[in-house]
DNA sequence: TTGTAGGCGTTATCAA
DNA sequence: TTGATAACGCCTACAA
């Protein structure tokens, strides 16, 4: 057979499966086997093969073997921004569990960008990578990419924002939920006058989030505030442009539906010079180590990113292993974590400052 | 030729090359030459084959291609955390010039485990990586590792960390310029018990840190406190365990060479009832779009993280693009961030009170 | 300019 | 139990 004179490259081959069988004097089927520690290859060979592996220091090439089994062991991630403090614990957790079953993870960034996204799916596909993540940019999926994922029968899973036109697995977290809670804690601490900072509302988490909002405004009487509502982005930027935009007009409180936009709110506060919570009650949406660290402490919705990540990895190689049920949501909830941004300590104190008099 | 009777799968193939030379009526070195943009291929072959791509939707097995170039146009990427907010900012830029380039990221955590991340290493080299972008965990790498390197020709640049026992490019921030900044503020508003709390001191930039404050503070003609040096793990839980033994001490200030740590140290704070900066004076290591928002209002020494991953890369696809000039340091320059929990503010007013009296 | 066929390093089928 | 050999899908040296 073929493996003969090296035409192409100068640089000695990296040892492959047919040295390990010759120096083992046997076949290439001897080798794989034990390689992959199949049943019915005799002690004697085992050895004689174990003992060429070791002593060419031989890696299968994972390469080819993913050619030869149509199957890469790799998965695609699609984030809109992994420098977002969002995304690393989500990441994270998908990498590890990932890992655990034998899989690596292609990490991508689309910037919320349906071009970009739609690039990137390309790629992924390309590569032949098993399943995907996809943390969904704003905007449907193209028809052409429907029928690749259908026709490559590679399975996706859409994390948090799920997509009008395609049925496939989706990992959430309640946001309307989430929203809800946060509006209702404004509501009964007594304030009425209630902003929204909400995310890009072309896509099911802002929709959500500002739907949970007006919902618990409406169950507690009390009117839509029209020029306290926001369209933000997520970034940092727009949360700014929100604070400058919203605070001159005095809401009590404010919902902010990322932590990116707080901090751009608050920044906005700091320039305008109005503190929170005592000029404006703020509850912010996701939760970090630090953010009970340092003054105010903000009040906010927690999500579970680590358990995310964790079911979306779940799914994805359930349907990488054979799962064809149909598709599946699930939905983690969101808890409120209640501090000081929120004004819940002043207002109280305030309360029971006229029972002092 | 082969490519007889479909033997293995049942799920129809993936439209391959051999199709669109079938449907365009030439053979596979066209529709490769194609593909590739190669010169020399007849304008009307061309238009066929693009027409016979467009019709199968073909797209290139980027697997196969791989195996046949023995190229992979990928890049393995091995950070402790990606979930310790010092990473994302590294990992998006590095992505972003990797992607510029044509190359994908495989991402993977070893939190700073030697085991893990040897495993980790094995895997991108079985992968097949073009290079790896490596934050070594502490410890010196196996001879059997670095002989894989040098075997498979697979170009390695350090991010951050030095390794002893291997010579190659390292891009990194000037950690001991850091620190010593950092140090010689404080002794500059007038600290004299100036404690510190390291990262590990088995690898480099623990060492960088700790070498900059310690020459600092001599430069200052400050004794060390020993009972004020603290050896953490770059993690929230050392920072805490670190206020718990040093802030019943009482320093006047104290270094703490990364934000987790700092986070956990501004717990022990709360939990003790000590205020930073009327307490005790804080500078902090890496810098976030968030820190000037919330109170106390962090001094920090600012790490270029975006640059610190474009610059690893660039240096990681020179090599694999054939550079073989002998390894390079690249270090980048920190930057001092005064803020309020250096005290800065404070020491100021209480230095003019006295004149006022 | 285009085609033929061997090689990349595995896996897996089918004989032996 | 083992071996020979055809895939996997692409690239490319060499021939035509």
């Amino acid at each position: 057979m073929p493996r003969t004179s090296r035409t192409r490259s100068e640089s000695p081959r990296a040892t492959s499966i047919y040295d390990v069988a010759q120096e083992a004097r046997v076949s290439v089927f001897t080798v794989s086997a034990v390689v992959n520690k199949k049943e019915g290859v005799s002690a004697a060979l085992t050895r004689r093969v174990e003992a060429a592996i070791a002593k060419l220091h031989y890696r299968p090439n994972l390469l080819a073997r993913s050619l030869a089994r149509q199957k890469t062991q790799t998965i695609g991630v699609i984030v809109s921004d992994i420098a977002n403090p969002f995304f690393p614990d989500i990441v994270r957790a998908i990498e590890d569990s990932a890992q655990n079953a034998g899989y690596s993870a292609l990490l991508c960034n689309s910037d919320d960008n349906a071009e970009k996204e739609a690039r990137y799916i390309e790629l992924l596909l390309s590569k032949r990578v098993d399943g995907i993540i996809l943390n969904k940019a704003s905007g449907p999926l193209s028809a052409a990419h429907r029928k690749l994922f259908t026709d490559q029968n590679v399975p996706i899973v859409l994390l948090m924002r799920s997509c009008a036109n395609l049925k496939a697995d989706l990992v959430r977290t309640d946001d309307e939920h989430g929203a809800a809670l946060a509006t209702a804690h404004l509501a009964r601490i007594g304030y009425r006058r209630i902003g929204l900072v909400s995310g890009p509302l072309d896509n099911s988490t802002g929709r959500s989030r500002r739907q949970g909002y007006l919902k618990t405004l409406e169950e507690n009487n009390l009117a839509v505030p029209e020029e306290l509502l926001f369209e933000g982005d997520y970034r940092i930027d727009s949360g700014f442009r929100a604070g400058l935009a919203l605070l001159p007009r005095r809401p009590e409180a404010v919902l902010v539906t990322n932590y990116l936009m707080t901090v751009g709110f608050m920044k906005a506060a700091d320039e305008i010079g109005m503190r929170c919570p005592e000029d404006f009650a703020l509850v912010s949406f996701d939760d970090f180590p630090w953010v009970s660290c340092f003054r105010p402490r903000l009040t906010t919705i927690e999500l579970p990113k680590y358990e995310l990540g964790e079911a979306a990895t779940r799914t994805l190689l359930e349907r990488i292993e054979g799962n064809t049920a149909r598709a599946t949501t699930t939905t983690l909830t969101p808890q409120l974590r209640v501090r000081e941004s929120c004004g819940f300590m002043l207002r109280t104190r305030e309360a029971r400052e006229p029972l002092l008099i």
